[in-house]
DNA sequence: CACTCGTGGGG
DNA sequence: TCCCCAAGAGT
């Protein structure tokens, strides 16, 4: 076990990353970094995490923040419930612990968007206390460690025990981000390199030539898939309507151009009145395609058939959304869209 | 507890 | 082109 420890560390001091939150030492930096790098890649986050950080300096400055303006620091990083619970939890913060970030894990575990992985990762890098992590990296490295005969999440706990079995309470900072550099520098999920592996004269699944093979996975079903209407509707001033998705649920709180699933035995025609009939209560008439977009979300796929449409008549309502507004193409920019809706505005840019 | 929740990149 | 999945949490 301390060799274990041993190997690991000399490993860690020589071949670690330099990422820019092992610069910080405030305990928010370190949360933001924390909520930011869930599920998402190191390299995808690098580029939001300095602007996040000029933009909302302190926990307070998060917390007295507009939730659009929170939204909009987040736009194209996905799982918008993140940016939400983040906002959230600086408020809670700031009424339950005078704005200071607790240090107590059953205090942090209160917090909007953080588990036990995100406790024990901003505990462990923050004030250096001895609670273990189980993120993707340590999953695989540990199912390889192992040779975990079952894919990873059918084992949670078990795995939960290794890590808490193995971290180094003399170290476990340095520790649970040498363990995440390993799985993300060596221990990959394709073509591991375990001849660089400090681990390799422990590990069972390297002894049985398992490596490759290893964490095994569940197969998954193939992803339904939607095929959506969508209006880009202008009046006779030349403005684009917009409307605000629900709070909460997938993209909440995101804008977006209105529009629905195309029913069976639908033309896409069809179905964008229909759906701006109910969804904001005025007529249109459908005019020109403009473009089409291909967009893969975790559990479906959708295509967004986008037309022209030109305002008729009725006072717009937020029936099926939170806010209806019209807009110009200048300031479309300063509303948060998702990843697919910005596709439409940078088509209408070219047709203009 | 199985399902929901984005986006980008690798193979 | 298609599948997989990445510093997971909430319900």
């Amino acid at each position: 076990m301390t060799e274990l420890r041993r190997s690991l560390l000399e490993w860690y001091g020589r071949q670690g990353r330099d990422l820019p939150w092992r610069h910080q030492s405030d305990p928010y930096a370190i949360w933001v970094s924390e909520i930011m790098l869930q599920q998402t890649q190191v390299k995808t986050v690098i580029p939001y995490y300095q602007r996040w950080l000029d933009r909302f300096p302190t926990i307070k400055d998060l917390a007295i923040a507009d939730l659009q303006t929170v939204l909009k620091a987040w736009e194209g990083l996905g799982y918008y419930a993140r940016a939400r619970n983040l906002h959230k939890a600086a408020g809670q913060i700031v009424r339950d612990y005078n704005g200071v970030f607790p240090q107590r894990l059953d205090e942090v575990l209160t917090l909007a968007g953080i588990g036990r992985t995100t406790a024990g990762g901003i505990l462990s890098a923050a004030f250096n206390q001895p609670w273990s992590i189980l993120d993707g990296n340590v999953k695989r490295v540990l199912s390889r460690l192992v040779a975990l005969p079952v894919p990873p999440k059918k084992a949670i706990e078990q795995l939960w025990q290794l890590s808490d079995t193995l971290i180094d309470p003399q170290h476990p900072r340095d520790f649970n981000q040498a363990l995440m550099d390993l799985g993300a520098i060596v221990c990959t999920r394709s073509r591991p390199s375990c001849d660089r592996c400090p681990w390799m004269p422990y590990c069972q699944a390297y002894s049985q030539g398992m490596q490759a093979q290893l964490p095994m996975r569940e197969s998954s079903p193939p992803l339904p898939h939607k095929r959506i209407g969508v209006a880009v509707i202008r009046n006779d001033e030349g403005l684009i309507l917009i409307d605000r998705r629900p709070a909460n649920g997938l993209l909440g709180g995101l804008w977006e151009f209105p529009g629905g699933k195309i029913e069976p035995n639908e033309t896409v025609e069809d179905c964008i009145r229909r759906e701006i009939l109910e969804e904001i209560g005025i007529d249109i008439e459908v005019e020109d395609h403009l473009i089409s977009i291909d967009h893969a979300y975790t559990h479906f796929r959708v295509t967004l058939i986008v037309h022209y449409c030109r305002y008729l008549g009725g006072e717009p309502k937020p029936i099926q959304c939170e806010e209806v507004r019209w807009v110009t193409l200048e300031e479309i920019d300063r509303f948060p869209f998702p990843k697919a809706n910005t596709k439409i505005i940078e088509a209408l840019r070219q047709n203009n």
